[in-house]
DNA sequence: ATGAAAGCGCTAACAC
DNA sequence: GTGTTAGCGCTTTCAT
């Protein structure tokens, strides 16, 4: 390693080749321009001389970033958490960096992020929108300003938007069924917000399983919540106010269920002898640990990927993919064991 | 909201209002020169038009950028997940950004991330290493360049560095005890490499508590390895091969007991029947839900704010704050209980 | 209290 | 092939 390797820039690589900064910069980023040799010596020097070229000074030059803004509403579940790796390590693999940000499920939170993403110039944006998520400003400024835009997983309400989602529908309205085909018919939905699609759409497959069996549902365990903890947890309360309680619970994420699973020990209900829980999520490290749920499995690792490359895409064809929408099969895990015995 | 949202800068803020660019400049930022009229004025302004303020320029001519820079080894596992979480928020609520990069426990990874994150100018870097990580080069260029530097859990073996950490050798003498307490004895160490702190006082608490007790350390059950679930696995089939099974595990990650246990299932080994496991990490949501280890609980939330707290102490205080090592305590929990039992 | 000039380190025209 | 000239949008002296 050399020794001296601060603020070793362009001109000072210059200097010692007695060309000028023109010359490196472009035998640097390999133009045509320059010659073999030139390039040869240059390269040789910059390594030498542990030259980094200053992001900031080369991006407001050059206004694009090579960089992907990533907006998330949680980090710590798993769920995300292998969103974010599979959006890392694709983009790692394209020569993108992801800057990441977490709303903490605060929209107001969701907007500075953004806003700051755009100051940087970022060339692309991906989104999972939090759950308190209704003005979509913010987003029409995105699309404004020409900059790609692709959500994940969580979609707003708006028109023409590029995404990459499970089939929310189709995973609610299988796990509905495997309960109604076990005999379980007392059952309840701890549902996401409707303004969101993956509550609506989660909601949308449990009453159409309910009503296609001719199932009575029950206005009383139909609750209508956010994704976290706090929100099962109520619903718990919720539920158990209202008299008996149901055969089996819907829940719309895995932290819902977790809440839930928490209050309900609280008050000496055994799960899953007295209620069983199946949610939307994905029990970690490939099903092989028990879980006291069943999943509608959600594949993250896939949404990643597809994301980054729908980005990509959108940004180095802007027209072409617009408000392209790629959808996700989501599979039933019963005991961790993909069930074949519903579609 | 405004219709002309694209490119506002201060030279157009500038122009509204007859005054130049640095008045607009100035009273932005706050600074003590500008009339409070004036400030008063330009604030309405910029927010009516939607001004944000360009980072990249910003930050060229400041040569500050309010960013810290994190790298970790891995996000898709609770304990990352959660230290992340952790300081991201922390980060947030003093003004701060944070731009996450993953090396996946590679260690050209981690080294060509460093090199991204000083190009952006970060005012400090936390970092966790990999497990690879063995030349120590790149901490001393960022040293050298008089970038705070803070490690967070996992630190390279170098002098004056500023870190956080957890009791690794107290949470593995601890662990071993409990198992020696109950009269477990044939106890293997699933451990981490030695060339990382964590790996080295966790093998050696282990060590110090079966010398402690005088109970005899079976070289085969001594395994040095990495972090992740194939460790675990290879783990097992190493330990399987020698003849009979231990009794307990102390594994050194929580992924190193989830590979361990993957392998005993399809081996017909039945966990914590056969094998008790005890692992570092983090039970999820409260240690409501049943696992099938018993954990060393790290403190991630607090590893995390510390962590924050002091690159913000080198950022303000470069010399007083230079080579601080904050130590946190571990908690042995017992399904899911805090023991008492043991120190 | 306000502004003019210079410059952060790089890239993008356009000459030569 | 290589260099010259501007300029990205902001902050910083230093005048006024």
């Amino acid at each position: 390693m050399s020794k001296k390797v601060q603020h070793v820039k362009l001109e000072d690589l210059a200097q010692k080749l007695n060309v000028s900064k023109v010359t490196i910069s472009k035998a640097l980023r390999d133009h045509p321009d320059i010659s073999i040799e030139m390039k040869r010596k240059v390269n040789l020097l910059a390594d030498e001389l542990g030259y980094v070229p200053n992001f900031l000074a080369k991006n407001l030059s050059s206004r694009k970033s090579n960089i992907i803004g990533l907006v998330v509403p949680k980090i710590a579940h798993f769920f995300f958490g292998s969103i974010i790796e599979s959006v890392y390590d694709t983009a790692f693999k394209n020569n993108y960096e992801i800057v990441l940000t977490v709303s903490q499920e605060m929209a107001a939170r969701e907007r500075k992020h953004i806003l700051s993403l755009l100051s940087m110039k970022v060339d692309g944006l991906i989104v999972s929108v939090t759950q308190e998520t209704t003005d979509n400003a913010i987003f029409e400024r995105v699309k404004n300003m020409k900059v790609p835009l692709v959500f994940i997983d969580r979609v707003p309400t708006t028109e023409c938007t590029s995404s990459v989602t499970v089939d929310d529908y189709g995973g609610a309205y299988s796990a509905t069924e495997y309960f109604i085909k076990k005999r379980l018919t007392k059952i309840a939905h701890l549902g996401g917000y409707n303004h969101i699609n993956i509550g609506k759409a989660r909601t949308a497959g449990f009453t159409s399983a309910m009503n296609d069996y001719n199932i009575p549902i029950n206005s009383d365990w139909m609750i209508e919540g956010g994704f976290a903890e706090e929100d099962g947890y109520e619903g718990f309360n919720r539920i158990f106010s209202k008299g008996p309680l149901p055969e089996a619970i819907l829940a719309v994420t895995y932290p819902v269920a977790l809440g839930f699973y928490e209050a309900a020990i609280q008050h000496g209900i055994s799960i899953p002898d007295d209620v069983q829980i199946t949610c939307f999520g994905s029990n970690s490290y490939k099903n092989m640990v028990p879980s006291v749920f069943n999943f509608v499995h959600q594949p993250a690792k896939e949404l990643g990927e597809e994301a980054v490359k729908l980005i990509l895409n959108l940004i180095n064809n802007p027209t072409e993919f617009e408000c392209s929408n790629i959808e996700l099969k989501t599979q039933l895990m019963i005991n961790g064991k993909s069930n074949k015995s519903v579609a």
